[in-house]
DNA sequence: GATTTTACTTAACACTGTTAAGTATATTTG
DNA sequence: CAAATATACTTAACAGTGTTAAGTAAAATC
């Protein structure tokens, strides 16, 4: 079947393109400017085109969040290297306002938007977010390795690892929404974001203890 | 000057008029649905009417947000009564979690919206945000309290009420922007925010360090 | 060769925030 | 008192947004 397998290929080319396109506007633009008349503009299509290969623009965005979260991977590359199970979960939290900070459109649309979690329909069963499952497995994986080896003390690992997630996230995203320009000088933030993972990290630390 | 006094009033009743369209449209509909002209249908005035009284949507949207900070305000009574700093600091966290999951669309306006922070433009001077510096400060009040009399360990106290701080706020933003509900029970939820609390009250004790 | 399917487009709906220009009415000035 | 000005508001328009229904040309199938 040579004719329906191109016929299969160009398909999908046409749904690359789309994505392209989309993450184009989106890395060069900025997430409010990704609109499907600029994507059908770009690819040199009507708009209506788009939606033979995508549900909806939150469908669109859902592949953009998969995209950040592929990107936050590479920032964790670091980890590997270092042995002891607390010194690498500080890194995995400065790895994560790094990347927040450096990449805030992304972060933006991995944590604060709502668009791409509507894209998987909780209606129809399966329906998990893999993408933060995945990271958040990883983070409850390194609690786990501090409690087993005592070097925290040992709590609800889930209540704990939501804890520090948040932590971490409450600081990016209350910068990237410019709340802590207007209390603290802005070439100070990253800084005292550190600060805060540091005494987080500290007050966690069982081995300081008296 | 009876009647510019009069003129006056007349005024300042259409603008309260509008901040009371905007507050219904905002408490029965949702933030989505504060639209100028569903505003201006409400008040029965043109859209560019509302013009005359505010400068744009965002100053609009800013005293909605000013509204939140009131109504969380009155979450904190109960504080009143506290005397140990350290329990107080837990019913604050508390409190604050609970206003979070009670009046998601105030705390997204308040913390998640970028609108609000740009109706304050920071190109004159003395741009600062009192509502969030003033909620900041009670913070920072108790944990000073809590360093003095020795009931945590002593740290920097900016970076200390910053790490509190986003921890409630990645705890209630990550659920109101569905990142909780796809990685656990829906009913879990509140449950597991307030075990994350208790964690981090838990861990900053320094009265059970052994 | 007629019919159906595929791939795409045009036109429209129902919105959004915002600005420029116009219009009565009321007030002030000559 | 009449002309000029200021006030308060409206109409119309701009430039967009996501999305759907209906229509069309080309290709594949019967």
């Amino acid at each position: 079947m040579g004719i329906t397998e191109r016929k299969e290929k160009q398909k999908t080319e046409l749904r690359r393109q789309i994505l392209e396109a989309s993450m184009k506007l989106f890395v060069e633009e900025g997430f409010e400017k990704v609109s499907l008349r600029k994507i059908a503009e770009l690819i040199e299509y009507s708009p209506t085109t788009v939606y033979l290969y995508f549900k909806d623009k939150n469908e669109i965005l859902f592949h953009l969040h998969q995209e950040g979260f592929r990107r936050m991977q590479e920032y964790n590359t670091n980890l590997l290297s270092i042995a002891n199970p607390l010194l690498r979960l500080h890194q995995m939290g400065e790895n994560y306002l790094r990347f927040g900070m450096e990449n805030p459109e992304y972060y933006d649309l991995m944590f604060l938007q709502k668009a791409p979690m509507e894209a998987l329909d909780c209606a129809s069963p399966g329906c998990d977010w893999e993408e933060g499952d995945k990271a958040l497995d990883a983070l409850r994986q390194i609690i786990r390795e501090c409690m087993d080896k005592q070097l925290i003390a040992p709590f609800d690992i889930n209540a704990t690892a939501m804890a520090i997630w948040a932590m971490v996230h409450g600081l990016v995203s209350l910068s990237i929404r410019d709340r802590f320009d207007k209390l603290v000088p802005r070439d100070q933030v990253f800084g005292m974001m550190q600060q805060s993972l540091n005494w987080l990290l500290n007050t966690m630390d069982n081995t300081l203890k008296k």
